[in-house]
DNA sequence: CGACAAGCCTGGTAGC
DNA sequence: TGCTACCAGGCTTGTC
């Protein structure tokens, strides 16, 4: 579930609660977690290391080790993170031990997240060939016309795809669709420039809205899809029915009423 | 008990 | 024929 405005909210928990924390040590529960690195090898690295400075990337969050290494973190679909002083969450994968005492655990409850180190972010988006991050910088209407022309899968994939835009999952991307008055279903070449352009403003300003919300669903606008989600409630919009079909082997939640093929 | 949810990777294939 | 984009399936495990 974890998608770029959960990742949000998560670094502005980590910057609220462990920075400029120092790490007197860490404990792994399950190394299947780890990407590329062993336990020992991550416990070296992180000894000693003060958190000074967070960033994420689409669904990725890095937090730096002052002089050091970058700690990354995905979360999966079951992934958060939790600061704690005495009892640790449950699912804890990986706990950093700050020397005051508390303690920062990175949970997950089934092992699709993956935690480990990289010397340069920027690097690291690259090699894990990651698109431009969907809220941030170098990314415009322009881009995405780019990244649609050609394509003849289905929109939603499309903005799934985290090699052309970093940060969209399954159920943010039916919430763009669903504020864009899109069927899932829709195919990349049958938008003109204009519904791209549309479509493009509402991803922003859906995830900004979500992300200003540290990606609680509970406080997102009363006329959002994403809390009605398999609750069997209608349409925020026009009341009607909520349809649950597959599009590309995911769960796609739509209102046949408000949402067209082609717009 | 089986189906399902999700992110992401893989393997097979549809389409140019 | 060959390449790539695309889709379906698998992994994982708690919940219904």
């Amino acid at each position: 579930m974890p998608e770029l405005p959960d990742v949000a909210g998560f670094k502005q928990y980590l910057d609220d609660t462990a920075m400029h924390k120092t790490i007197g040590s860490s404990h792994v529960a399950d190394k299947r977690i780890l990407n590329g690195i062993s336990t020992q090898k991550l416990a070296r690295t992180l000894k000693d290391g003060t958190l000074d400075a967070t960033r994420r990337h689409g669904k990725h969050l890095f937090a730096r080790l002052r002089d050091r290494d970058w700690l990354v973190m995905h979360f999966g679909m079951t992934g958060g993170l939790t600061y704690f002083q005495n009892d640790a969450p449950a699912h804890a994968k990986v706990v950093l031990d700050f020397t005051g005492g508390d303690h920062l655990a990175y949970t997950c409850r089934r092992m699709l997240g993956h935690v480990g180190i990289t010397e340069d972010v920027d690097a690291y988006i690259e090699r894990h060939e990651l698109g431009p991050d969907a809220l941030e910088g170098d990314f415009d209407a322009q881009r995405l016309i780019e990244l649609l022309s050609g394509r003849r899968g289905i929109v939603k994939s499309m903005l799934m795809n985290q090699s052309l835009i970093a940060g969209i999952g399954n159920v943010y991307a039916d919430e763009i669709l669903f504020q864009t008055g899109l069927d899932p279903r829709t195919c990349c070449d049958q938008l003109d420039t204009k519904q791209i352009k549309t479509l493009f403003r509402t991803m922003r300003r859906v995830l900004r809205v979500a992300a200003n919300k540290g990606g609680n669903v509970d406080r997102l606008p009363k006329n959002y899809l994403i809390p009605r989600r398999s609750t069997d409630q209608p349409c925020p919009t026009c009341g009607g029915e909520i349809k649950k079909i597959k599009t590309s082997g995911r769960t796609s939640y739509f209102c046949p009423k408000c949402q067209k093929q082609g717009g």
